[in-house]
RNA sequence: GCCCUCGUAGCUCAGUGGAUAGAGCACUGCUCUCCGGAAGCAGGUGUCGCAGGUUCGAAUCCUGCCGAGGGCGCCA
């Protein structure tokens, strides 16, 4: 019985208590909180029903539990159900009941823990799109991991996802990218407000090698730019890639000038009422969506703002049939939330359309002291520079692992010296663990048991694993919900510390010359069911699942 | 000044209103003849930044304060 079934179970069994009593039954919340208590003392499950309702019936926690109680203990698949505390109701699972667990797993396979919460919602992700003037750094790696992760999260729930990258290559930025690289390329110190770092010098000399006569031409900035920044794409692509982050779509801001959608865009919104006429420019409301004031979109020499691209841009996204554009934006850009919302409502779109998801920032640590980082010193640490030092898997999961909300310390040296430290490897190995029983058994010729024999798990540790595995729907449905993929790594870290404790004290395989029994078998469906959730888990999160390691 | 996020063990961090607040690392001791020891068990540290409030119940929600980081251009 799954977690998911018996919160239905103590619904039911709730609906009955309430209706025997002649007491109101609309205060019946829809989904029953059924949790899994920290202390095995109060059971296998616990549910808080009692507490949350007994109010508004005006009945007493405690003897409104002690009735559900009495209700629940009916049920076969229930062995125990006892009141606790101020009207908790604890219970404890029939092992038959819980073994229904890992035959659910084992049936669903690959499957197991998606859900169809998003099914048929096409979802923009936007993520990393740091602009094309140097290699992806650090914090490009945060939102990469996560937001890679985040989209696969997404997938599970049944959503359509198309994961995007949107380069800034118009505008100031890249014109001062592209004075630096000449001015390399001439052999002259970086400009000022220019991009200092090796790489100029490096994508100078390949441009070089392309058109060895860049610099006297007449148009040799613009030979600079395209070569340059489409060098520039290149590397940020092919580093993505590297770091198991692939896009769909690569979108090019400079595309929407070219094509005049900017243009046009501005003209349609001078009838929003969202957009006025004042000081001789033309301002968007975001005032309203909580900005700290109203921005310009058309400046008075009548050229585009920047922000007119980020209209247009979504624009484009809606006009491409998503019903959800996530934004994964750094803390240096919250500023942007009440923005892209009034634009949104400029469009005459619904805001909600919008959704901006601010991720903190990654710090660099050395021996507890913060390391500055500069994009134009050229002192950043690039993504590549972090998985040349711990591996992709490790990197990615170190940026995983932690909530976006919170900044990240890398301490570079500690990763260096510490990489088998990392949790990643708790994980991994438990289901290489996990694999080398599978090859065992097959050699042994064993195999996995069936339903019925699946009740014989009743060790306290297969148990506790069993739940565990169980949580995993549950886990994958918020992390949905809440856009938060770290709680995946965190559940894989329980899982894999249940497993090799049930492994500790369990014994799969038959010793020596024993035969095999029929315990043998449902212990080794149990290992194949977890097996299964944490390979599945690690695939949602991007990183692998060894069968050796 | 205003806005956003954070403040939890020595360190890095979990904890979407529940019972005695957790994990990894670091420290110490133990377990183990055979399924992978990259494991398990035990030991111990907490004014959950501070102060109020809401609630049967608050690390979690609300208010104020303190501290850290970030943001507040007709730049992009």
């Amino acid at each position: 019985m799954t977690p998911a079934a018996l919160a239905t179970t103590v619904r039911d069994a709730a609906l009955e208590v309430l209706r025997a009593r002649e007491l109101d039954e609309s205060v019946l919340p829809e989904q029953v909180v059924v949790e899994r208590p920290r202390n095995p003392e109060h059971g296998d499950y616990a549910t808080n029903l009692a507490l949350q309702i007994g109010k508004r019936l005006g009945v007493a926690p405690r003897e409104l539990a002690g009735w559900l109680a009495d209700a629940l203990a009916q049920s076969d698949s229930i062995d125990s159900a006892e009141i606790a505390g101020p009207g908790f109701v604890n219970l404890r699972l029939a092992a038959d009941a819980q073994g229904g667990i890992v035959a659910k797993v084992l049936e669903e396979g690959a499957g197991y823990g998606q859900g169809e919460q998003l099914a048929g919602t096409r979802i923009n992700l936007e993520f990393v799109s740091a602009n094309p003037t140097g290699p992806v750094h650090l914090g490009g790696a945060r939102w990469a991991a996560a937001g890679d992760a985040l989209g696969r999260v997404l997938e599970a729930q049944g959503a359509d996802v198309t994961r995007e990258y949107y380069f800034n290559d118009a505008g100031a930025q890249i014109d001062r990218f592209v004075n630096s690289l000449m001015a390399a390329a001439k052999g002259e110190p970086t400009p000022e407000d220019g991009y200092g770092g090796a790489y100029i010098g490096e994508v100078a000399n390949a441009v070089l090698t392309q058109q060895p006569d860049a610099l006297e031409r007449e148009d040799a900035a613009e030979v600079f730019r395209q070569i340059g920044v489409g060098l520039m794409f290149d590397e940020v692509k092919r580093s993505l890639h590297e770091f198991g982050t692939d896009f769909d779509v690569f979108f090019h801001e400079d595309s929407l000038h070219q094509s005049g959608a900017v243009g046009e865009l501005v003209e349609r919104l001078k009838n929003s009422d969202n957009l006025y006429f004042s000081d001789g420019a033309w301002w968007l409301r975001s005032k309203e969506f909580g900005d700290d004031k109203d921005r310009v979109v058309i400046k008075t020499d009548g050229a585009p703002a920047y922000i007119a691209g980020d209209i247009a841009y979504f624009a484009d996204k809606r006009a491409r049939g998503f019903d959800l554009c996530i934004y994964m934006l750094g803390a240096d850009h919250h500023g942007y939330i009440a923005r892209l919302k009034a634009a949104a409502a400029a469009l005459g779109d619904d805001p909600a359309t919008v959704e901006v998801l601010i991720g903190q920032m990654v710090n660099l640590v050395s021996n507890g002291e913060p390391v500055r980082m500069s994009k134009r010193a050229g002192t950043v640490l690039r993504m590549e520079d972090l998985v040349d030092v711990v591996g992709v898997d490790a990197a990615r999961y170190s940026m995983i692992r932690s909530s976006i909300d919170a900044s990240l310390d890398i301490d570079l040296d500690l990763y260096a010296k510490r990489t088998n430290e990392n949790p990643v490897f708790y994980v991994q190995y438990a289901h290489a663990r996990l694999c080398s029983i599978a090859r065992n058994a097959e050699d042994l010729g064993i195999a996995a048991a069936g339903r019925s024999e699946l009740g014989l798990l009743t060790h306290e540790r297969e148990g506790e694993l069993i739940r565990t595995i169980g949580e995993f729907p549950g886990v994958v449905k918020a992390s949905a919900d809440l856009r938060e993929p770290h709680r995946i790594a965190r559940y894989l870290e329980s899982l894999a510390a249940a497993y090799h404790r049930f492994y500790d004290s369990c014994r799969v395989l038959p010793m020596g010359d024993e035969p095999a029994t029929e315990l043998t078998g449902a212990r080794l469906a149990l290992c194949t069911a977890a097996r299964h959730v944490l390979a599945n888990g690690l695939r949602l999160l991007g990183v692998a699942a060894p069968e050796r390691m």
